[in-house]
DNA sequence: TTTAGCACTCTCACTCTTTGAGTGCTAACT
DNA sequence: AGTTAGCACTCAAAGAGTGAGAGTGCTAAA
């Protein structure tokens, strides 16, 4: 306890050189190597007393005593909110990304199945898309097709073009005036309905207002609560997810059950506002693999929020890299998505120079 | 070169034993675990030159000098295909599996989902379950459906119960009459044809007749195309993927590509006869999955194919308990889908005693 | 043809040692 | 005060040596 620990500039200087060295190398990183950095001209000795108070704040870490230091959870926080200096694209990678993209004409879902492509390739690490269903789209259509005797097809369709179909059974068959009555009916109730306003006690409602015409059509209801349930239910795809087993600063196992199952996944990608974030696992216990980190960002479509996309690595990976990648593409694709006019980026499409 | 190697009845029995011995234990097997069973009363010198002509034959390997031997897929082959006891389930086992697998009430896609589950639990290894869309199966419904200006749903109903859609964007919008006419067209030329008989060149034509009609009316065409392929694609599951993670016989990144992609096994699902047949990934290249073997067997449906049951593990694994398994699962799982009448079994549902 | 015996091979687990990187502390220096 | 050089210390990783154990191939006898 002799003086307080100050964080002064050398101290941040040093923490960041710290994290560089250690993403760049993989290695704890000890004093002589920051010592031997140009942009840092002290000797390995204060580096060390330095260094020593930034582990004493919970910024560095020892694996060992005898080895040199790695960066905690929070010194990666500090570094990646306040040290790290604001990369920029260079207009190749740009090109490069484009080119992995596609263009306009490219269908949506193929978009953002490419930037996930684009992400695992260039970081070595998983990519994850959410192809959420917009909490704003509405249901736009329910149709109700029979196809067979007692067999009838459930088709759902929402404004943002989502469709969702079921068959379903029932115990008699429809004439033509209970079926016309019962698609007015659900059109009536549930066109123009937001996604996200749809619930269980809604359907519960109407099972009871069906019924009350003829029992036999409550199976019909249920169907369409099921769509609607899987609409909400947003979409996740993580690939490249063998690229995590190669990390040998993930646990394997840990790894192998998030495969499984994407624990925790959903929930860390739920409390996501509309900026570039990063995530670690060590500040979020949901999630399953311990030491990993998530940098993610959403894409919007006509200025409306309509996915996520990012990238699951280590906690030691190249931020430097890869958030200007991550934020790239999802401006890019908010770009394509919107026909050429998401407002928050104008100047993305011209790749002149 | 001291005399020929001959295949005797003894050398049948050792292999058999060491195939037997390592599928239990996990370890190589040497002479004398061999000499020590029951089944064999020979000396372990006698079984050391046995094995050592076995090896000359290419049925078993020895991972080191001093080690036991392990089968090679060769000798797996000669095990299962000739040397195995076909072995009988108890009729617990049987009232197990009955269980669960559900009754003839149970929905047929239940059914299997059921059956896969069933399999991952008792044998520890993957399932895999394909419900292919039967190649008898015919077009029982095409619909287009308008839900937004130039924008249509397609929908196409088979008669086994398969449904698909798709989005389609045209340049113009259709009037009642165009798309009566369109539903008309296509209704006539697509409803009761075999999903098999469906190919490029009908639509080619159909999309030419169509243009006749109305050019912008060719995405459509191309749209129930699209769909149609969909259609022949089979559908395939792989359950308890992860279980192949923990079997340390297996490569961790081969499974992991192997659980995203399914590389490789629709391809050595398709050319598969009726029985049940096991096939290595040693014998058939397009498989990720080194060192691991399938089990699979067909399901039928009022007497034809509707689809594989099987299991996916590595090679070594308990194909005595294994194979009984999956053929009872096929052979009951067509028997409750035929409701109760498939030829091929007739003693199955009685499980008396 | 089978068996017993024996020398040989090779892996695995264990221990011991060395090496080298990196530290913390102290004392001198600016 | 803050910074630096020097030094003793710690610890992991890598290498070398050892002994046990399992299993083999070969030879010679039954």
């Amino acid at each position: 306890m002799k003086g307080r620990v100050i964080v002064d500039e050398r101290k941040l200087k040093i923490l960041a050189a710290v994290v560089d060295e250690y993403v760049r190398t993989g290695e704890p990183v000890g004093s002589k190597a920051i010592s031997k950095l140009d942009s840092i001209n002290v000797s390995a000795a204060t580096i060390r007393n330095d260094m020593a108070a930034l582990e004493q704040l919970g910024y560095l870490e020892q694996p060992h005593t005898s080895a040199g230091r790695i960066p905690t959870f929070k010194g990666y926080r500090l570094y990646i909110d306040e040290l790290m200096d604001a990369p920029v694209l260079t207009d190749d990678e740009k090109l490069r990304l484009d080119s992995m993209l596609g263009d306009k004409d490219t269908p949506e879902e193929l978009l953002v199945q490419n930037a996930a492509a684009a992400l695992t390739e260039l970081t070595h690490c998983a990519a994850v898309v959410t192809n959420s269903v917009p909490r704003f789209s509405v249901i736009s259509k329910v149709e109700v097709i029979p196809t067979g005797k007692r067999l009838y097809v459930i088709l759902l369709i929402t404004s943002s073009g989502n469709i969702k179909n079921k068959a379903c059974r029932l115990e008699f068959d429809l004439n033509h005036e209970q079926l016309e009555f019962f698609t007015h009916y659900i059109e009536e109730n549930l066109s123009g309905v937001s996604v996200d306003e749809l619930s269980e006690e809604m359907f519960d409602k109407m099972v009871a207002a069906v019924s009350a015409y003829m029992v036999s059509l409550s199976p019909l209801v249920k169907g369409i609560c099921e769509l609607s349930e899987d609409l909400r239910h947003q979409e996740l795809t993580v690939s490249g997810s063998e690229k995590l087993l190669s990390c040998d600063e993930l646990d394997k196992m840990e790894v192998v059950r998030f495969i499984e199952h994407k624990n925790g996944l959903s929930e860390m990608l739920e409390d996501t506002f509309s900026g570039l974030q990063v995530k670690f696992s060590s500040e979020n216990d949901t999630f399953a693999i311990g030491n990993s980190s998530l940098i993610v960002s959403k894409y919007r479509k006509d200025g409306k929020e309509a996915g996520s996309l990012g990238v699951i690595g280590p906690m030691r990976v190249d931020y430097k890299k890869i958030i200007p990648y991550v934020e790239y593409l999802t401006d890019k694709i908010s770009y394509l998505m919107s026909g050429g006019e998401d407002d928050t980026i104008t100047e993305v499409p011209d790749t002149d120079t």
